[in-house]
DNA sequence: TTGCACCCTGTACCACGGTATAAAGTCAAG
DNA sequence: CTTGACTTTATACCGTGGTACAGGGTGCAA
C-alpha cells in the first residue's frame, strides 16, 4: 500500500505521514524497487494513534515514547517498564482532570442557564450517562 | 493585585497573561490611575484553568468558550446550554479515549517487559489504581 | 531626586505541527 | 510513446501559542 491510499485511510495529509516518519514517529517501511513507500494496514493504526494521542494533549514528542511503548519497546528493561507506568499515569491525572472540568462546566451551567427551571436542565443526564 | 503577582501566583508568564486577555479568554480587570491592571484572586483561578484545559488538549480558541461556560454563560439561553452539553460530551469522549490509550499502553507492556516475570510487573497495581 | 522594581503598549521573534511548492522520477492506460 | 496520476526529496511557508525587547511611565524608598 502506497503513501497516498495509506495517508486517505488513516485521514491526514501525504506530507504529514511523512513528517511523522522523519520525527521517528512512524517506523521506515520498505520501499518498492522504485523507492516508494510501501505500508503494511498496520501503519493506519498507527497513524490514528498519533493523531488520538495528539488531541489528549501530547506532544509528538512525547507520543514518540507512547508509540514504542505501546508497540512493545525495544528490548524489556526496568527502564522501559518505569517510562510505561509514568505515561499511564499522566494519563490517569489528565482523567482526573477532565472530570473536575467537566463538573466546573456543569457547576456553571447550574448558576445559569437552569436556574430555576430544572425541568429544564439536559445536565443531569449528561451526568448520568458518564456515572453509569 | 498587579499583574506580576497574578501571574507568578497561577505561575505564567506576564505576557500570557495579557495574550490571553488580548484574546478574550481573560476579561479586563479594572484599572488603577496609573492604568495598572488590578486583579482580584478570581483571574488566577481562571488562568489555571486555561492552563488544565490546554493540557487536556483543547485550544485557546475552544477554551474561551468553555471558559464563558464555566462562568455562567451569558444571558441563560438554549444555545448556551447546548454548547455546554456539546463540550461535556467532548470531555467525556477525551476520556474514553485516554482509558483506551491507556490499556493500549498497558498491552503493549504485556507483550513484552513483563513476559514470563509476572511478578515483576507493577502494571496491575496501576489498573487497580484506577479501577478503584 | 535618584535609583530600582514594576507596569504600560507595540513590535518582533520563536518553536511546534502542518502544509505547499518545485523539480524530478515511476508507472499504467490509451 | 505520450499523458496523467502518483511518487521522491528538498525547501519554503503558515497558524498557534508563547516570549522578548524597546521605549516609555509609575511609584516607593534611601
Amino acid at each position: 500500500m502506497r503513501i497516498g491510499q495509506m495517508a486517505s485511510e488513516a485521514g491526514v495529509n501525504i506530507q504529514t505521514v511523512r513528517l511523522y516518519e522523519r520525527m521517528g514517529l512512524l517506523k521506515e517501511p520498505r520501499r518498492t524497487r522504485a523507492g516508494y513507500r510501501d505500508y503494511s494496514a498496520e501503519a493506519t493504526e498507527t497513524i490514528r494513534f498519533i493523531k488520538s494521542a495528539q488531541e489528549m494533549g501530547f506532544t509528538l514528542r512525547e507520543i514518540k515514547t507512547l508509540v514504542r511503548l505501546r508497540d512493545g519497546g525495544d528490548h524489556p528493561s526496568g527502564g522501559v517498564r518505569n517510562l510505561a507506568l509514568s505515561k499511564i499515569d499522566e494519563i490517569n491525572q489528565k482523567i482526573a482532570r477532565l472530570e473536575m472540568m467537566r463538573d466546573a462546566l456543569t457547576r456553571g451551567l447550574e448558576n445559569c442557564a437552569c436556574k430555576g427551571r430544572p425541568e429544564a436542565c439536559l445536565l443531569l443526564k449528561a451526568r448520568a450517562q458518564t456515572k453509569q
